[in-house]
RNA sequence: CGCGGGAUGGAGCAGCCCGGUAGCUCGUCAGGCUCAUAACCUGAAGGUCGUCAGUUCAAAUCUGGCUCCCGCAA
């Protein structure tokens, strides 16, 4: 089929590989523009960017399809559809009616639930027992058109965000390859309740409360590992943790109680598992601690 | 040139400011012991201190270049 793929984060480039290998006609991607990133500010390609260019397609980086030229540009390739999966522009009416069967978005939850930017981490975050990706005909709306194709996943104790992104991604894009196959399908409207909208993580959601009750902070960093990452002080230093499990332990929140890094919550406590000192590399807790010298009174803030 | 931290036996760190023959906590190997919810004791092997150059009688330690890793910020 021939198809134009949207999307920008290497959640996307998944399904943009599963497209080839199914043996589609990738005729031309979107992406966000290059931009500075990481270490150095150097203009860096999105991961769809260069995946695409690594395999001779083009690729363009529109500010916006607002307007007329982009939209007809869009037209002239005269696609049969439109995956787009993270994409990170708002597609508006000419472009959705653009190709003959629509535009297929690929969401990472189950909608309408967790509607928006970060529904993985949010999923976790919010201490749900389950998640999954949504396969929609896309309208106008954010994240609200009829749904063609459900996949679900479980979310455990040990579920991370970083986990739970790579099984959706793999799913997601299993069921995206599944769906273009059956065109052109019935799909359902989503429900009108059961709605809840994901906004994007800030970096001042990322400090650890230690006051909270221990399965709440537990969910709050595997929603946010591995990246961006939770983190408190430590003994002055700044301390990423990127898993931790729940103990029947407590006392002063914060207060690392033994010499295992049993941190006491506002109730119960947390054993961390794994963690990440500022400007060193990710350990278990074993090894962190070989380094890191604590005393009785080390607490976390 | 966005800001900053780091590279020391297999792992994590100390030593560097105040140059002078490498240390800690583990792991590994050998032996012993065993009540020990990350067991304990004894012994051993294992390092051109990231790389190149400079200063010096002498450099892990001082100076400059290079490579790689990471945190912040975007």
């Amino acid at each position: 089929m021939k198809l134009v793929f949207m999307g920008t984060p290497d959640f996307a480039v998944v399904t943009l590989k599963a497209l080839i290998t199914a043996g589609h006609d990738i005729i031309c991607t979107y992406s966000q523009p290059p931009r500075p990133a990481g270490r150095g500010q150097n203009l860096r390609l999105s991961p769809v960017h260069s995946f695409a260019e690594t395999h001779g397609i083009e690729t363009r980086t529109p500010l916006s399809l607002r307007n007329e030229d982009a939209q007809e540009r869009f037209a002239a390739l005269k696609a049969e559809a439109a995956v787009v999966v993270a994409y990170g522009l708002i597609l508006p009416r000419e472009i959705l009616t653009a190709p003959r069967l629509g535009c297929f978005n690929i969401h990472a939850s189950l909608l309408p639930r967790w509607r928006g930017a970060a529904p993985i981490q949010r999923a976790i975050m919010a201490g749900e027992g389950e998640s999954g990706v949504c396969i929609m005909q896309m309208d106008e709306g954010l994240d609200t058109g009829p749904v063609c194709g459900i996949g679900r996943v479980p979310i455990s104790a040990e579920t991370t965000a970083g986990i739970l992104h790579d099984e959706l991604a793999e799913l997601g894009s299993r069921l995206m390859v599944e769906t273009l196959c059956n065109l052109p399908l019935q799909c359902k409207a989503q429900p009108t309740d059961g709605v809840t909208y994901a906004r994007k993580i800030g970096k001042s959601e990322t400090h650890i409360d230690f006051t909270k009750p221990a399965q709440e902070v537990r969910n709050h960093i595997h929603g946010l590992s591995p990246f961006p990452g939770a983190w408190g002080f430590l003994e002055g230093a700044r301390v990423k943790i990127l898993t931790c499990e729940v103990v029947d332990h407590s006392g002063e929140a914060g207060a690392v109680l033994d010499d295992r890094l049993t941190v006491a919550c506002g109730s119960q406590s947390l054993r961390l598992l794994t963690l990440q000192r500022e400007g060193k590399a990710i350990m278990d807790a074993k090894t962190f601690l070989r380094g890191f010298p604590l005393n009785k009174n080390s607490r976390f803030t």
